[in-house]
DNA sequence: TATATATTTAACGTCAACGTTAATTATATG
DNA sequence: CATATAATTAACGTTGACGTTAAATATATA
């Protein structure tokens, strides 16, 4: 299992050291396991995480506060899947379930609602590049 | 031709006074006719650019700054379409016009890549939501 | 026309999301 | 193992995008 450093990772993220020691800070990012001189030592799995912050982040617009009730919610969700967490007695759980069921179909609705307007803005920039290549094919020669 | 004031707009757009204030301050809207007292008195058309305004910053996740040059480009080649700018050399005017093409077709580039993002998140998100339903289906009753 | 409400400019304040710098310690390399 | 390069924490700095306040007009309304 391989280990990179952080300024691998930034690289590969596009992001910087900074940055990636700021997402942490704010527990926006797990902590990585550390050498035994302090250095951090990262994963691929790690990455993998940074990369779809990064994503989640650029299409969804949010702040870096609502991307971790966003990563917040989608870790609960990954560790239920791989059979944690099964401990809770029922109402708990089905509680619980049902508070996640709503924040992902909110979710959903926001992710929509942008595809939505995104296609509406691409129309527009379409409309207009078609009238520049309108207004070329009439320039004399 | 109906007129708006400064709060009218405000409450159409959502945003607030000081954002449109300060939009027309840094350039990005034209600034409105005004009363012989000095308020800004609004068109119907204002109101239209500065929701396409929010719009494209929205969907497309720009800076002010980035927007500037968005309404620029968006605005030349209104003006164009509508007859105005007639008079220049034809080189300098293909010159020009093959540069907005230039800038367009990097918008609809930028636009297609977030297409394509949003979908990956969205694909990702889905999975999550249909992974709690199944979770709630599979609880003992 | 008096008065309440809204608008204007100018200036300073704020907050998120990092950038930058410095001093210190780790790690890599000839 | 010496030394160059990289990582760490802590702290202060910056920047974009407005918010807020104040003092002076303008506009609307009883």
């Amino acid at each position: 299992m391989e280990n990179y450093k952080i300024d691998d990772v930034a690289k590969e993220c596009g992001l910087t050291k900074r940055t990636i020691r700021y997402y942490e800070e704010i527990g926006l990012l797990f902590a990585p396991d550390r050498s035994d001189g302090g250095t951090r030592l990262y994963s691929r799995a790690h990455i993998d995480q940074l990369k779809q912050i990064t994503n989640a982040r650029e299409v969804l617009g949010f702040s870096l506060q609502e991307m971790q009730d966003y990563v917040s919610a989608s870790n609960k969700i990954a560790e239920r899947h791989q059979g944690y967490l099964q401990t809770e007695d029922r109402d708990q759980k089905r509680k619980e379930l049902l508070e996640l069921e709503s924040i992902v179909a909110h979710q959903l609705q926001i992710i929509d609602q942008k595809l939505a307007k995104i296609a509406e803005v691409r129309q527009m920039t379409e409309v207009r590049y078609q009238r520049v290549q309108e207004a070329l094919k009439n320039l004399p020669e």
